[in-house]
DNA sequence: ACGTTACTTTCGAAAGC
DNA sequence: GCTTTAAAAAGTAACGT
């Protein structure tokens, strides 16, 4: 028996955290390639320097503009120090970089299961604003307005929370999809 | 005046050739999937509605007819995988997967999930297999959706693993080559799926 | 028949086409 | 709308062995 009662479902874990920030203005991206270790600057292809850190395990993408753009990270602390490492590397290399500044989350993505095998054809006929093609994609979309966050919910219980801008909107938008699917077994 | 009166007619005469040019469309691939009269008028009704709330603004006339002609063909139950229609209208699949959301949202046209039974008739005739092979694959399909085994997995698939067994119970066998040809799924997935259905509804496929 | 890799879907920011 | 980044979910595909 569960000592801890029933109300642990939701062990939601965040499992990629997208922040952006400003590191300086008019940054010489071919110059920061080359002090850069991993860094990959093909502006024919795409305007931005993608650079790959190992630890944290994350990748930046520099623009010529200073904007910075970190993807991958666990949580926004991770995020920050990837970003600081990379600010040190550059003034190290005498470039005019602003030491700390402000970074703003603008994505989080997290990971839950719903501790039920939910029936996607059902809540795909009764619930507006919910997608679900299997012959493209076997989860079912389901964009919630309040937090306004998207929901990948699949067959097996498992699903997905993207959009996120706060930690603690997982769990809400996880217990409206619980209680919409009691509502559905309810009407059935 | 006369300048104003004659650019309502370019404009008019613009949007019937655009017009005839989008029903021509959906008749060259409806007719290179041989697709029904049915559906075809369905998909010119869709087509006539999209272009009456202005949704084909920035979008190209070849893919809004694909998007109408998948829909039409969901609609009317002979489901066509948007892999049939992009390779008939040569439009790419991410269009016309896109381009039909956006239609069935606006038009506001809500389409049930494509049920994996409304492949078998053509699955099974293009088979060349009768009558009780494809009633028993539907029996199975039926059971399937009950138990959840349907759910999240592929429609065509799924049904091409029910025509499969239900051809080999019956003894007008169907090689998983063959039905994977017509189904347009690989032989991987027919496996995957068989092994599903025949041991979660205890089906008995003795060779 | 495996196993591995890779693609499908969702999200957001960035600069430019 | 596209390009690039990362990450998870489950199904399907396409390689190689």
């Amino acid at each position: 028996m569960n000592n801890t009662g029933e109300i642990m479902e939701p062990k939601i874990k965040i499992v990629n955290v997208v922040v952006s920030t400003q590191i300086g203005s008019d940054i010489d991206l071919e110059e920061a390639a080359l002090i850069l270790d991993n860094a990959e600057y093909e502006p024919e292809q795409f305007p931005g320097l993608v650079c790959r850190l190992s630890e944290p395990k994350v990748a930046l993408l520099i623009f010529r503009s200073g904007k910075v753009n970190c993807t991958g990270a666990k949580s926004k602390e991770e995020a920050e120090v990837a970003i600081k490492k990379i600010i040190k590397e550059l003034k190290d290399a005498g470039m005019d970089i602003i030491d700390d500044p402000e970074v703003k989350v603008q994505n989080m993505v997290a990971t839950a299961d719903l501790g039920i095998e939910p029936n996607l054809d059902d809540i795909a006929l009764m619930i507006e604003g919910t997608e679900y093609e299997p012959e493209q994609f076997p989860g079912l979309v389901y964009r919630l307005d309040d937090p306004k966050v998207v929901v990948l919910i699949f067959g097996s219980g498992k699903v997905v929370i993207t959009g996120l801008k706060k930690e603690g909107d997982a769990e809400i938008a996880l217990n409206k999809i619980l209680e919409t699917l009691r509502e559905i077994e309810e009407i059935k | 005046r006369l300048r104003k009166w004659q650019r309502r007619i370019r404009v008019s005469d613009a949007s019937e050739r655009n017009l005839a040019f989008a029903l021509s469309e959906l008749d060259r691939i409806a007719s290179k999937l041989g697709l029904p009269r049915n559906v075809r008028e369905n998909a010119a009704v869709l087509y006539r509605g999209a272009v009456e709330k202005g949704l084909i603004r920035g979008r190209s006339i070849e893919g809004v007819a694909a998007a109408a002609l998948y829909a039409a063909c969901r609609r009317c139950r002979v489901p066509r995988t948007l892999d049939e229609i992009s390779e008939a209208s040569r439009v790419d699949r991410k269009e016309i997967g896109r381009t039909y959301r956006f239609l069935s949202r606006e038009l506001g046209i809500k389409l049930a999930p494509t049920n994996p039974i409304d492949y078998v008739p053509r699955f099974a005739s293009e088979l060349g297999l009768p009558g009780e092979v494809e009633s028993k694959a539907i029996a199975i399909l039926q059971k399937a959706a009950e138990k959840g085994l349907t759910s999240g997995r592929g429609p065509t698939g799924v049904a091409a693993a029910a025509i499969y067994i239900a051809s080999v119970l019956l003894g007008n066998r169907r090689t998983q080559r063959d039905v994977a040809e017509v189904a347009g799924v690989t032989e991987v997935t027919i496996r995957n799926r068989y092994k599903e259905l025949t041991e979660h509804l205890d089906i008995d496929v003795t060779l």
